[in-house]
DNA sequence: GTCTATATTTTGATAGAC
DNA sequence: GTCTATCAAAATATAGAC
């Protein structure tokens, strides 16, 4: 493999699991194999190093979810490809919840221009897809950004609690904390059309319902 | 305010700022407008410090949460302010969502066994109402653990994600991204019912349902 | 309880030989 | 492209006077 992608896997593993403050350069170089100085001859810096990483994880996951939307294709079918997508991108790239979660925590400081433009494509593609269901009288109108919320909350934490599930389940065997990736998807699909169905009873007296802004 | 409280403080606002690796014990005493050698006088290290802090973020919410649970009150209602505990803890404690998605990104490296205990208190507590629920006939089998993830992972990215939905909305306007405390709990709560009431009609034909393990 | 001064290590980054 | 050597700053932590 070339040096300049040993040092982008090394560092992409050390950023998720430490961060960018916690993770320095001489670890990177010695867990890619490569002297220091190489790190900064392939890239400007330690944070332009991350950037690019976050940028191509970002990247991957937009693409995957743009797929989903196929205009033709039924609302609830294109809901749940842009879960499936969604989910698999988190899977599939170990290192996205984590760095996602972190990126949250510090309020994105290590978000550029590319990356927020990706989150759009992302953000957008749902709204399309909603827009579609309610022009279809399947859906009720719904806020994309709130949807948005609710569906990857779940996916993100039970993709990046993994260790924390371990550590918690030995502790307090009492809950059981094993949940499948197919479990998470499906019951965040079931959740997502339990909302958005028109058919769906109204919830019970005792919600009291306020309008969505 | 007393010296001691100070460096809590301060400590809270940097460590949910910038993560236990971003913050240095100089910027903690500048912070709190106290000098460095005071930090390790109240404090044994930086590491006791920070887990100090995640500890007493804990212990309100989960004492919060066990609030809550009002043996003779319908399921439904105990849910409800189960979920305006948690969302409460959030709100009140705006270092809590922050510092919470960070120790999941970092596998819980500061939790110690006094935190655990308090998750546990947490999950013990939400699987009670959900088996109160299921004994009356009101609410489906559930799982506690997916259960929670679902409820908790909108609530903390909603908390959590302040201001990188104001620089969001800057670059994207396209998405409207305001959206209201309550109309996050009311819609956490909506998702919830819409999942674990019994009455509810099966997903649609074109959602493959498989068992919850 | 509070401060000054300092020991020690680690960090991001670079110069320059090959 | 790769390595050695090194700088300058910043980090955690402590000793000891008041």
């Amino acid at each position: 493999m070339p040096t300049r992608d040993r040092i982008l896997r090394a560092a992409a593993d050390a950023f998720a699991a430490r961060g960018f403050d916690g993770t320095s350069v001489d670890r990177i170089a010695a867990k890619a194999r490569v002297n220091k100085a190489m790190v900064y001859y392939h890239f400007a810096s330690k944070a332009a190093l991350y950037r690019e990483i976050l940028r191509s994880l970002f990247a991957a996951t937009a693409t995957a979810v743009a797929a989903a939307r196929v205009a033709t294709d039924p609302p609830d079918r294109q809901l749940r490809a842009y879960i499936e997508a969604i989910a698999h991108g988190a899977l599939a790239q170990p290192h996205f919840p984590p760095m996602w979660l972190r990126e949250l925590a510090e309020g994105g400081r290590h978000l550029d221009a590319t990356v927020i433009g990706e989150m759009r494509r992302v953000i957008e593609t749902l709204a399309a897809i909603l827009e579609d269901g309610r022009r279809q009288g399947l859906f009720r109108p719904a806020h994309p950004f709130l949807t948005q919320l609710a569906m990857i909350g779940p996916l993100l934490l039970w993709a990046a609690a993994g260790p924390v599930r371990e550590r918690f389940a030995r502790q307090a065997p009492v809950a059981a904390t094993a949940v499948s990736p197919t479990a998470v998807i499906d019951h965040v699909y079931a959740m997502a059309l339990g909302t958005l169905l028109v058919q769906k009873a109204a919830p019970p007296a005792r919600a009291k319902r306020r309008s969505r802004t």
